[in-house]
DNA sequence: TCGTATCACCTTGCATGGAAGTTGGCGCTC
DNA sequence: GAGCGCCAACTTCCATGCAAGGTGATACGA
Protein backbone atom coordinates (compact mmCIF):
# COMPACT_ATOMS: atom_id res chain seq x y z
CA UNK A 1 0.00 0.00 0.00
CA UNK A 2 2.57 2.24 1.03
CA UNK A 3 5.32 2.73 -1.71
CA UNK A 4 8.20 0.77 -0.32
CA UNK A 5 10.55 3.22 -2.26
CA UNK A 6 13.44 4.78 -0.35
CA UNK A 7 13.14 8.79 -1.32
CA UNK A 8 17.03 8.75 -2.70
CA UNK A 9 17.01 11.65 -4.72
CA UNK A 10 15.06 14.28 -6.15
CA UNK A 11 12.99 12.77 -8.72
CA UNK A 12 10.09 11.97 -6.28
CA UNK A 13 9.07 15.36 -4.42
CA UNK A 14 8.38 17.56 -6.80
CA UNK A 15 6.39 20.48 -5.81
CA UNK A 16 4.79 22.15 -9.34
CA UNK A 17 6.07 25.59 -9.79
CA UNK A 18 4.09 27.83 -12.06
CA UNK A 19 6.18 27.51 -14.86
CA UNK A 20 5.94 24.28 -15.05
CA UNK A 21 2.27 24.33 -15.16
CA UNK A 22 2.07 26.83 -17.74
CA UNK A 23 4.62 25.43 -19.79
CA UNK A 24 2.21 21.84 -19.50
CA UNK A 25 -0.53 23.86 -19.81
CA UNK A 26 0.18 25.44 -23.23
CA UNK A 27 1.68 22.51 -24.75
CA UNK A 28 -1.37 20.40 -24.48
CA UNK A 29 -3.70 23.08 -25.26
CA UNK A 30 -1.67 22.95 -28.53
CA UNK A 31 -1.54 19.24 -29.01
CA UNK A 32 -5.10 19.27 -28.72
CA UNK A 33 -5.24 22.01 -30.96
CA UNK A 34 -7.19 24.27 -27.97
CA UNK A 35 -4.79 26.81 -29.28
CA UNK A 36 -5.12 26.09 -33.11
CA UNK A 37 -2.24 26.84 -35.48
CA UNK A 38 -1.44 29.99 -36.74
CA UNK A 39 -3.75 31.45 -33.68
CA UNK A 40 -1.96 34.84 -31.89
CA UNK A 41 -2.48 35.00 -27.96
CA UNK A 42 -1.16 37.98 -25.77
CA UNK A 43 0.91 36.75 -22.67
CA UNK A 44 -1.86 38.58 -20.73
CA UNK A 45 -5.05 36.71 -21.90
CA UNK A 46 -3.17 33.26 -21.32
CA UNK A 47 -2.02 34.56 -17.85
CA UNK A 48 -5.54 35.46 -17.09
CA UNK A 49 -6.79 31.94 -18.13
CA UNK A 50 -4.38 29.82 -16.35
CA UNK A 51 -4.70 32.28 -13.20
CA UNK A 52 -1.31 34.02 -12.88
CA UNK A 53 0.49 36.14 -13.70
CA UNK A 54 2.86 37.29 -17.06
CA UNK A 55 6.18 36.06 -15.75
CA UNK A 56 5.62 31.90 -15.58
CA UNK A 57 4.02 32.62 -18.99
CA UNK A 58 6.16 34.09 -20.86
CA UNK A 59 9.22 31.78 -19.64
CA UNK A 60 7.00 29.04 -20.21
CA UNK A 61 6.50 30.51 -23.77
CA UNK A 62 10.84 30.39 -23.87
CA UNK A 63 10.84 26.98 -23.53
CA UNK A 64 7.54 26.20 -25.99
CA UNK A 65 9.76 28.13 -28.49
CA UNK A 66 12.63 26.44 -28.21
CA UNK A 67 10.80 23.36 -28.38
CA UNK A 68 9.85 24.87 -32.01
CA UNK A 69 6.14 24.74 -31.23
CA UNK A 70 5.39 28.57 -30.66
CA UNK A 71 7.26 31.58 -31.87
CA UNK A 72 6.74 34.56 -29.82
CA UNK A 73 7.03 38.05 -31.95
CA UNK A 74 8.46 40.72 -30.09
CA UNK A 75 5.86 42.87 -28.54
CA UNK A 76 2.86 41.39 -30.56
CA UNK A 77 2.37 37.97 -29.07
CA UNK A 78 2.99 34.21 -29.16
CA UNK A 79 1.92 32.66 -32.44
CA UNK A 80 1.14 28.79 -33.07
CA UNK A 81 3.16 27.03 -35.28
CA UNK A 82 1.45 25.60 -38.17
CA UNK A 83 3.31 23.30 -40.03
CA UNK A 84 3.71 22.90 -43.62
CA UNK A 85 4.03 19.67 -45.57
CA UNK A 86 7.84 20.98 -45.85
CA UNK A 87 8.28 20.80 -42.05
CA UNK A 88 6.26 16.96 -42.08
CA UNK A 89 9.06 15.77 -44.92
CA UNK A 90 11.63 17.49 -42.23
CA UNK A 91 10.50 16.16 -39.51
CA UNK A 92 9.86 12.55 -40.90
CA UNK A 93 14.08 12.92 -41.85
CA UNK A 94 15.00 13.89 -38.58
CA UNK A 95 12.80 10.62 -37.06
CA UNK A 96 14.21 8.11 -40.02
CA UNK A 97 17.81 9.27 -38.70
CA UNK A 98 17.04 9.23 -34.90
CA UNK A 99 15.24 5.76 -35.16
CA UNK A 100 17.62 4.10 -37.67
CA UNK A 101 20.53 4.74 -35.03
CA UNK A 102 18.53 3.71 -32.50
CA UNK A 103 17.22 0.20 -33.70
CA UNK A 104 20.99 -0.37 -34.99
CA UNK A 105 22.34 0.41 -31.29
CA UNK A 106 19.46 -2.18 -29.49
CA UNK A 107 21.25 -4.66 -32.10
CA UNK A 108 24.60 -4.12 -31.04
CA UNK A 109 23.45 -4.73 -27.33
CA UNK A 110 23.96 -8.18 -25.10
CA UNK A 111 21.40 -10.82 -25.58
CA UNK A 112 19.53 -10.37 -22.39
CA UNK A 113 18.76 -6.55 -23.31
CA UNK A 114 17.68 -7.53 -27.14
CA UNK A 115 15.20 -10.50 -26.16
CA UNK A 116 13.38 -7.61 -23.33
CA UNK A 117 13.26 -5.35 -25.67
CA UNK A 118 11.91 -7.40 -28.69
CA UNK A 119 9.32 -8.60 -26.16
CA UNK A 120 8.13 -5.45 -25.27
CA UNK A 121 8.00 -4.01 -29.11
CA UNK A 122 6.24 -7.64 -30.06
CA UNK A 123 3.66 -6.99 -27.21
CA UNK A 124 3.03 -3.54 -28.81
CA UNK A 125 2.55 -4.72 -32.40
CA UNK A 126 0.48 -7.48 -31.59
CA UNK A 127 -1.51 -4.72 -29.71
CA UNK A 128 -1.62 -3.03 -32.76
CA UNK A 129 -2.60 -5.96 -34.96
CA UNK A 130 -5.77 -6.43 -32.39
CA UNK A 131 -6.82 -2.98 -32.75
CA UNK A 132 -6.54 -3.02 -36.94
CA UNK A 133 -8.49 -6.46 -36.94
CA UNK A 134 -11.29 -4.48 -34.82
CA UNK A 135 -11.02 -1.66 -36.49
CA UNK A 136 -9.85 0.64 -33.64
CA UNK A 137 -7.95 3.46 -34.66
CA UNK A 138 -7.35 5.22 -31.94
CA UNK A 139 -5.90 2.04 -30.02
CA UNK A 140 -3.90 0.98 -33.38
CA UNK A 141 -2.29 4.89 -33.03
CA UNK A 142 -1.72 4.70 -29.35
CA UNK A 143 0.16 1.15 -29.60
CA UNK A 144 2.66 2.54 -33.19
CA UNK A 145 3.68 5.52 -30.84
CA UNK A 146 4.50 3.51 -28.38
CA UNK A 147 6.41 1.01 -30.37
CA UNK A 148 8.26 4.17 -32.30
CA UNK A 149 8.49 5.45 -28.48
CA UNK A 150 10.20 2.62 -27.27
CA UNK A 151 12.62 2.08 -29.94
CA UNK A 152 13.84 5.27 -29.23
CA UNK A 153 14.07 4.77 -25.34
CA UNK A 154 15.58 1.34 -24.80
CA UNK A 155 18.48 2.28 -27.23
CA UNK A 156 19.37 4.50 -24.04
CA UNK A 157 20.36 7.65 -25.61
CA UNK A 158 18.84 10.46 -23.22
CA UNK A 159 19.50 13.00 -26.34
CA UNK A 160 17.82 11.03 -29.05
CA UNK A 161 15.20 10.36 -26.43
CA UNK A 162 15.01 14.02 -25.70
CA UNK A 163 15.11 14.92 -29.22
CA UNK A 164 12.64 12.35 -30.16
CA UNK A 165 10.21 13.49 -27.96
CA UNK A 166 10.76 17.01 -29.11
CA UNK A 167 10.40 16.24 -33.09
CA UNK A 168 7.06 13.77 -31.54
CA UNK A 169 5.84 16.60 -29.95
CA UNK A 170 5.65 18.85 -33.20
CA UNK A 171 4.08 16.42 -35.70
CA UNK A 172 1.46 15.28 -32.93
CA UNK A 173 -1.08 17.26 -34.43
CA UNK A 174 -0.44 15.87 -37.77
CA UNK A 175 -0.54 12.69 -36.56
CA UNK A 176 -3.58 12.89 -35.14
CA UNK A 177 -5.24 14.27 -38.21
CA UNK A 178 -3.48 12.06 -40.86
CA UNK A 179 -4.23 8.60 -39.15
CA UNK A 180 -7.85 8.97 -40.26
CA UNK A 181 -6.46 9.69 -43.72
CA UNK A 182 -4.80 6.25 -43.94
CA UNK A 183 -6.39 3.23 -45.37
CA UNK A 184 -3.42 0.41 -45.46
CA UNK A 185 -2.20 0.00 -42.00
CA UNK A 186 -1.16 -3.90 -42.40
CA UNK A 187 2.46 -2.99 -44.32
CA UNK A 188 3.62 -1.60 -40.68
CA UNK A 189 2.95 -4.29 -38.47
CA UNK A 190 4.79 -6.54 -40.58
CA UNK A 191 7.72 -4.50 -41.13
CA UNK A 192 7.78 -3.51 -37.06
CA UNK A 193 8.22 -7.57 -36.87
CA UNK A 194 11.08 -7.73 -39.32
CA UNK A 195 13.10 -4.64 -37.27
CA UNK A 196 12.24 -6.40 -33.79
CA UNK A 197 13.62 -9.31 -35.45
CA UNK A 198 16.72 -7.81 -36.58
CA UNK A 199 17.30 -6.56 -33.06
CA UNK A 200 16.17 -10.20 -32.01
CA UNK A 201 19.07 -11.38 -34.25
CA UNK A 202 21.38 -8.47 -33.20
CA UNK A 203 21.53 -7.53 -37.18
CA UNK A 204 22.66 -4.34 -37.13
CA UNK A 205 22.88 -3.07 -40.28
CA UNK A 206 19.40 -4.68 -41.21
CA UNK A 207 18.00 -3.37 -38.20
CA UNK A 208 18.83 0.29 -38.86
CA UNK A 209 17.76 -0.27 -42.21
CA UNK A 210 14.59 -1.57 -41.97
CA UNK A 211 13.74 0.94 -38.98
CA UNK A 212 14.65 3.51 -42.20
CA UNK A 213 12.30 1.93 -44.65
CA UNK A 214 9.48 1.63 -42.38
CA UNK A 215 9.80 5.48 -42.01
CA UNK A 216 10.47 6.02 -45.68
CA UNK A 217 7.43 4.12 -46.63
CA UNK A 218 5.45 5.91 -43.97
CA UNK A 219 6.69 9.34 -45.35
CA UNK A 220 6.16 8.50 -49.02
CA UNK A 221 2.59 7.40 -48.26
CA UNK A 222 1.52 10.39 -46.40
CA UNK A 223 3.08 13.13 -48.21
CA UNK A 224 0.96 12.58 -51.27
CA UNK A 225 -1.92 12.38 -49.26
CA UNK A 226 -1.64 15.66 -47.31
CA UNK A 227 -0.61 17.22 -51.11
CA UNK A 228 -3.90 15.90 -52.27
CA UNK A 229 -6.30 17.64 -49.23
CA UNK A 230 -3.93 20.57 -50.29
CA UNK A 231 -3.31 20.81 -46.75
CA UNK A 232 -0.96 23.71 -46.53
CA UNK A 233 -0.75 23.78 -42.87
CA UNK A 234 -1.92 22.00 -40.34
CA UNK B 1 26.54 61.97 -14.15
CA UNK B 2 27.94 59.75 -16.15
CA UNK B 3 25.97 56.40 -16.20
CA UNK B 4 28.30 53.61 -17.15
CA UNK B 5 28.63 52.91 -21.19
CA UNK B 6 26.30 54.93 -23.13
CA UNK B 7 22.73 53.16 -23.04
CA UNK B 8 21.05 55.11 -25.50
CA UNK B 9 23.58 57.32 -27.64
CA UNK B 10 25.60 53.55 -28.68
CA UNK B 11 22.62 52.44 -29.99
CA UNK B 12 23.14 53.33 -33.95
CA UNK B 13 23.31 49.50 -34.02
CA UNK B 14 20.23 47.54 -33.51
CA UNK B 15 20.12 45.95 -30.21
CA UNK B 16 18.70 42.86 -30.59
CA UNK B 17 17.56 42.55 -26.36
CA UNK B 18 19.05 42.05 -23.76
CA UNK B 19 18.24 38.18 -23.40
CA UNK B 20 19.51 37.84 -26.37
CA UNK B 21 23.03 39.33 -25.37
CA UNK B 22 22.87 37.62 -21.72
CA UNK B 23 22.58 34.07 -23.90
CA UNK B 24 25.15 34.94 -26.45
CA UNK B 25 27.24 35.90 -23.51
CA UNK B 26 26.98 33.34 -21.10
CA UNK B 27 26.90 30.26 -24.08
CA UNK B 28 30.64 31.90 -25.17
CA UNK B 29 31.67 31.89 -21.34
CA UNK B 30 31.08 28.08 -21.11
CA UNK B 31 32.13 27.05 -24.56
CA UNK B 32 35.76 29.23 -23.73
CA UNK B 33 35.66 27.36 -19.92
CA UNK B 34 35.10 30.74 -18.32
CA UNK B 35 32.72 29.02 -16.73
CA UNK B 36 34.07 26.25 -16.27
CA UNK B 37 32.10 22.43 -15.91
CA UNK B 38 30.50 22.39 -12.49
CA UNK B 39 30.62 26.26 -11.85
CA UNK B 40 27.86 26.84 -9.66
CA UNK B 41 26.75 30.89 -10.21
CA UNK B 42 23.94 32.90 -9.07
CA UNK B 43 21.75 34.65 -11.64
CA UNK B 44 22.56 37.94 -9.69
CA UNK B 45 26.03 37.39 -10.06
CA UNK B 46 26.16 37.15 -13.76
CA UNK B 47 23.62 39.99 -14.02
CA UNK B 48 26.04 41.86 -12.34
CA UNK B 49 28.80 41.01 -14.63
CA UNK B 50 27.07 41.74 -17.94
CA UNK B 51 25.46 45.05 -16.44
CA UNK B 52 21.90 44.00 -16.57
CA UNK B 53 18.84 43.01 -14.08
CA UNK B 54 18.39 39.12 -13.14
CA UNK B 55 15.37 38.70 -15.62
CA UNK B 56 17.05 38.93 -18.84
CA UNK B 57 19.78 36.16 -17.10
CA UNK B 58 17.26 34.40 -16.03
CA UNK B 59 15.28 34.02 -19.44
CA UNK B 60 18.79 33.00 -21.07
CA UNK B 61 19.34 30.78 -18.84
CA UNK B 62 15.77 29.09 -19.71
CA UNK B 63 17.21 28.76 -22.82
CA UNK B 64 20.86 27.31 -22.53
CA UNK B 65 19.25 24.67 -19.97
CA UNK B 66 16.93 23.51 -23.03
CA UNK B 67 20.18 23.34 -24.77
CA UNK B 68 21.87 21.17 -22.53
CA UNK B 69 24.28 23.71 -21.35
CA UNK B 70 23.53 24.44 -17.93
CA UNK B 71 20.89 22.91 -15.29
CA UNK B 72 19.20 25.24 -13.24
CA UNK B 73 18.52 24.04 -9.76
CA UNK B 74 15.72 25.12 -8.00
CA UNK B 75 16.65 28.06 -5.59
CA UNK B 76 20.17 27.28 -5.72
CA UNK B 77 21.61 28.42 -8.77
CA UNK B 78 23.01 27.92 -12.11
CA UNK B 79 25.12 24.63 -12.83
CA UNK B 80 27.59 24.69 -15.73
CA UNK B 81 26.78 21.20 -17.19
CA UNK B 82 30.11 18.96 -17.16
CA UNK B 83 30.56 16.01 -19.80
CA UNK B 84 30.84 12.71 -18.72
CA UNK B 85 32.82 9.70 -21.14
CA UNK B 86 29.24 8.27 -21.24
CA UNK B 87 28.14 12.09 -22.46
CA UNK B 88 30.62 11.91 -25.45
CA UNK B 89 29.21 8.63 -26.88
CA UNK B 90 25.60 9.81 -26.25
CA UNK B 91 26.64 13.03 -28.83
CA UNK B 92 28.43 10.62 -31.08
CA UNK B 93 25.43 8.46 -31.40
CA UNK B 94 22.99 11.62 -32.17
CA UNK B 95 25.84 12.80 -34.89
CA UNK B 96 26.30 9.62 -36.48
CA UNK B 97 22.55 10.06 -36.81
CA UNK B 98 22.22 13.24 -38.24
CA UNK B 99 25.45 13.44 -40.22
CA UNK B 100 24.66 10.20 -41.71
CA UNK B 101 20.98 10.82 -43.00
CA UNK B 102 22.37 14.57 -44.27
CA UNK B 103 24.72 12.56 -46.26
CA UNK B 104 22.09 10.37 -47.48
CA UNK B 105 20.16 13.48 -48.30
CA UNK B 106 22.99 15.39 -50.12
CA UNK B 107 23.34 11.78 -52.55
CA UNK B 108 20.04 12.01 -53.74
CA UNK B 109 19.99 16.09 -54.33
CA UNK B 110 19.77 16.81 -58.29
CA UNK B 111 23.27 16.44 -59.85
CA UNK B 112 24.01 20.49 -59.82
CA UNK B 113 23.44 20.77 -56.24
CA UNK B 114 25.18 17.37 -55.59
CA UNK B 115 28.28 18.90 -57.52
CA UNK B 116 28.48 21.91 -55.66
CA UNK B 117 27.93 20.71 -52.23
CA UNK B 118 31.24 18.30 -53.37
CA UNK B 119 33.22 21.05 -54.43
CA UNK B 120 32.66 23.23 -51.42
CA UNK B 121 33.38 19.34 -49.03
CA UNK B 122 36.50 19.27 -51.41
CA UNK B 123 37.63 22.26 -50.84
CA UNK B 124 37.45 22.32 -47.03
CA UNK B 125 38.89 18.80 -47.16
CA UNK B 126 41.83 20.39 -49.09
CA UNK B 127 42.59 22.88 -46.50
CA UNK B 128 42.35 20.17 -43.77
CA UNK B 129 45.16 18.01 -45.54
CA UNK B 130 47.00 21.27 -46.07
CA UNK B 131 46.94 21.93 -42.68
CA UNK B 132 48.06 18.72 -41.20
CA UNK B 133 51.03 19.08 -43.67
CA UNK B 134 51.85 22.26 -42.24
CA UNK B 135 51.21 20.57 -38.72
CA UNK B 136 48.74 23.41 -37.84
CA UNK B 137 45.95 21.85 -35.47
CA UNK B 138 44.10 24.36 -35.09
CA UNK B 139 43.65 25.06 -38.95
CA UNK B 140 42.88 21.30 -39.17
CA UNK B 141 40.26 21.73 -36.25
CA UNK B 142 38.50 24.94 -38.04
CA UNK B 143 38.55 22.96 -41.79
CA UNK B 144 36.78 19.28 -40.12
CA UNK B 145 34.45 21.37 -38.66
CA UNK B 146 33.59 23.73 -41.14
CA UNK B 147 33.22 19.95 -43.21
CA UNK B 148 30.77 18.47 -40.69
CA UNK B 149 28.78 21.58 -40.44
CA UNK B 150 28.66 21.78 -44.10
CA UNK B 151 26.97 18.15 -44.47
CA UNK B 152 24.55 18.99 -42.66
CA UNK B 153 23.77 22.37 -43.54
CA UNK B 154 23.59 21.40 -47.16
CA UNK B 155 21.47 19.10 -46.58
CA UNK B 156 18.15 21.80 -46.48
CA UNK B 157 16.57 20.39 -42.98
CA UNK B 158 16.18 23.06 -40.47
CA UNK B 159 15.40 20.96 -37.88
CA UNK B 160 18.67 19.06 -38.44
CA UNK B 161 20.20 21.53 -38.50
CA UNK B 162 19.46 22.61 -35.48
CA UNK B 163 20.01 19.37 -33.72
CA UNK B 164 23.75 19.77 -34.95
CA UNK B 165 24.65 23.01 -33.78
CA UNK B 166 22.87 22.18 -30.22
CA UNK B 167 24.76 19.40 -30.01
CA UNK B 168 27.80 20.16 -31.38
CA UNK B 169 27.89 23.45 -28.39
CA UNK B 170 27.46 20.42 -26.11
CA UNK B 171 30.72 18.83 -27.66
CA UNK B 172 32.66 21.87 -28.11
CA UNK B 173 34.98 21.85 -24.99
CA UNK B 174 35.53 18.23 -25.20
CA UNK B 175 36.72 19.00 -28.95
CA UNK B 176 38.68 21.56 -28.34
CA UNK B 177 40.57 19.31 -25.90
CA UNK B 178 40.93 16.05 -27.91
CA UNK B 179 42.17 17.92 -30.72
CA UNK B 180 45.12 17.55 -29.06
CA UNK B 181 45.25 14.52 -27.91
CA UNK B 182 45.01 12.34 -31.62
CA UNK B 183 47.92 12.10 -33.19
CA UNK B 184 46.15 10.51 -36.37
CA UNK B 185 44.66 12.58 -38.29
CA UNK B 186 45.44 11.36 -41.66
CA UNK B 187 42.49 9.11 -41.63
CA UNK B 188 39.81 11.55 -41.82
CA UNK B 189 40.98 12.78 -45.29
CA UNK B 190 40.48 10.00 -47.17
CA UNK B 191 37.52 8.99 -45.72
CA UNK B 192 35.75 12.56 -46.29
CA UNK B 193 37.03 12.04 -49.58
CA UNK B 194 34.93 8.81 -49.64
CA UNK B 195 32.01 10.54 -48.35
CA UNK B 196 32.40 13.47 -50.98
CA UNK B 197 32.95 10.35 -53.55
CA UNK B 198 29.53 8.68 -52.95
CA UNK B 199 27.80 12.14 -52.20
CA UNK B 200 28.75 13.38 -56.08
CA UNK B 201 28.03 10.25 -57.74
CA UNK B 202 24.14 9.94 -56.34
CA UNK B 203 24.87 6.62 -54.01
CA UNK B 204 23.10 7.37 -51.22
CA UNK B 205 23.59 4.31 -49.41
CA UNK B 206 27.62 4.13 -49.68
CA UNK B 207 27.10 7.82 -48.50
CA UNK B 208 25.40 7.46 -45.55
CA UNK B 209 27.25 4.37 -44.86
CA UNK B 210 30.83 5.98 -45.11
CA UNK B 211 30.05 9.16 -43.51
CA UNK B 212 28.20 6.69 -40.61
CA UNK B 213 31.93 4.70 -40.22
CA UNK B 214 33.77 7.81 -40.49
CA UNK B 215 32.16 8.77 -36.82
CA UNK B 216 32.47 5.26 -35.29
CA UNK B 217 36.29 5.28 -36.35
CA UNK B 218 36.39 8.95 -34.86
CA UNK B 219 34.62 7.42 -31.49
CA UNK B 220 36.19 4.64 -30.92
CA UNK B 221 39.72 6.51 -31.18
CA UNK B 222 38.45 8.98 -28.87
CA UNK B 223 36.38 7.06 -26.15
CA UNK B 224 39.90 5.27 -25.43
CA UNK B 225 41.68 8.02 -25.20
CA UNK B 226 39.28 10.13 -22.66
CA UNK B 227 39.41 6.89 -20.44
CA UNK B 228 43.15 6.38 -20.50
CA UNK B 229 43.47 9.64 -19.33
CA UNK B 230 41.14 8.95 -16.65
CA UNK B 231 38.83 12.26 -17.55
CA UNK B 232 35.79 11.78 -15.93
CA UNK B 233 34.16 15.28 -16.34
CA UNK B 234 35.28 17.78 -19.04
C1' DT C 1 -11.61 59.79 -52.85
C1' DC C 2 -7.05 58.83 -51.63
C1' DG C 3 -2.74 59.30 -49.20
C1' DT C 4 -0.39 60.54 -45.11
C1' DA C 5 0.60 61.85 -40.53
C1' DT C 6 -0.65 61.43 -35.90
C1' DC C 7 -2.16 59.37 -31.85
C1' DA C 8 -4.20 56.25 -28.60
C1' DC C 9 -3.86 51.70 -27.32
C1' DC C 10 -1.99 47.18 -26.94
C1' DT C 11 1.85 44.50 -26.62
C1' DT C 12 6.19 42.85 -24.54
C1' DG C 13 11.11 44.07 -22.34
C1' DC C 14 13.11 44.66 -18.27
C1' DA C 15 13.73 46.15 -13.31
C1' DT C 16 12.57 45.49 -8.81
C1' DG C 17 10.46 44.00 -4.38
C1' DG C 18 8.30 40.72 -1.47
C1' DA C 19 7.71 35.77 -0.49
C1' DA C 20 9.30 31.34 0.15
C1' DG C 21 12.74 27.61 -0.05
C1' DT C 22 17.55 25.96 0.97
C1' DT C 23 21.86 25.86 3.18
C1' DG C 24 25.53 26.26 6.23
C1' DG C 25 27.06 27.88 10.60
C1' DC C 26 26.65 28.58 15.41
C1' DG C 27 25.36 27.60 19.89
C1' DC C 28 23.07 24.44 22.91
C1' DT C 29 22.53 19.94 24.91
C1' DC C 30 24.20 15.56 26.23
C1' DG D 1 33.59 15.81 21.39
C1' DA D 2 29.34 14.60 18.95
C1' DG D 3 24.80 15.44 17.63
C1' DC D 4 20.90 18.41 17.01
C1' DG D 5 18.13 22.33 16.21
C1' DC D 6 17.63 26.99 15.06
C1' DC D 7 18.56 31.08 12.62
C1' DA D 8 20.48 34.19 9.34
C1' DA D 9 21.89 34.76 4.83
C1' DC D 10 21.43 33.64 0.25
C1' DT D 11 18.96 31.99 -3.52
C1' DT D 12 15.21 31.77 -6.98
C1' DC D 13 10.06 32.44 -7.93
C1' DC D 14 6.63 35.31 -9.15
C1' DA D 15 3.87 39.74 -9.35
C1' DT D 16 3.85 44.18 -10.77
C1' DG D 17 5.20 48.82 -12.56
C1' DC D 18 7.10 51.59 -16.03
C1' DA D 19 8.82 52.46 -20.52
C1' DA D 20 9.17 51.73 -25.31
C1' DG D 21 7.99 49.53 -29.72
C1' DG D 22 4.46 48.40 -32.90
C1' DT D 23 -0.37 48.80 -35.02
C1' DG D 24 -4.54 50.31 -36.52
C1' DA D 25 -7.91 53.98 -36.57
C1' DT D 26 -8.76 58.52 -37.57
C1' DA D 27 -8.45 63.06 -38.98
C1' DC D 28 -6.64 66.13 -42.16
C1' DG D 29 -4.79 67.83 -46.52
C1' DA D 30 -4.64 67.45 -51.56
Amino acid sequence: MIRGRADKDESADRRPSLVEDAYAAMKDEIRESRFPPGYQASEQEIALRLGMSRTPVHEAAIRLQEDGLVRILPRKGILICALAPEDVREIYDVVIAIEGRAAALLADMPEVRREATAAELSRLTTTMAEAEAAGDLAAWGRADEGFHRTLVERAGNGRMIRINQTINDQAHRARMLTLKLRRELNASVSEHRQIIEAIRTGDAEAAQERAHRHRVRARDELLPLLASFGLKHL
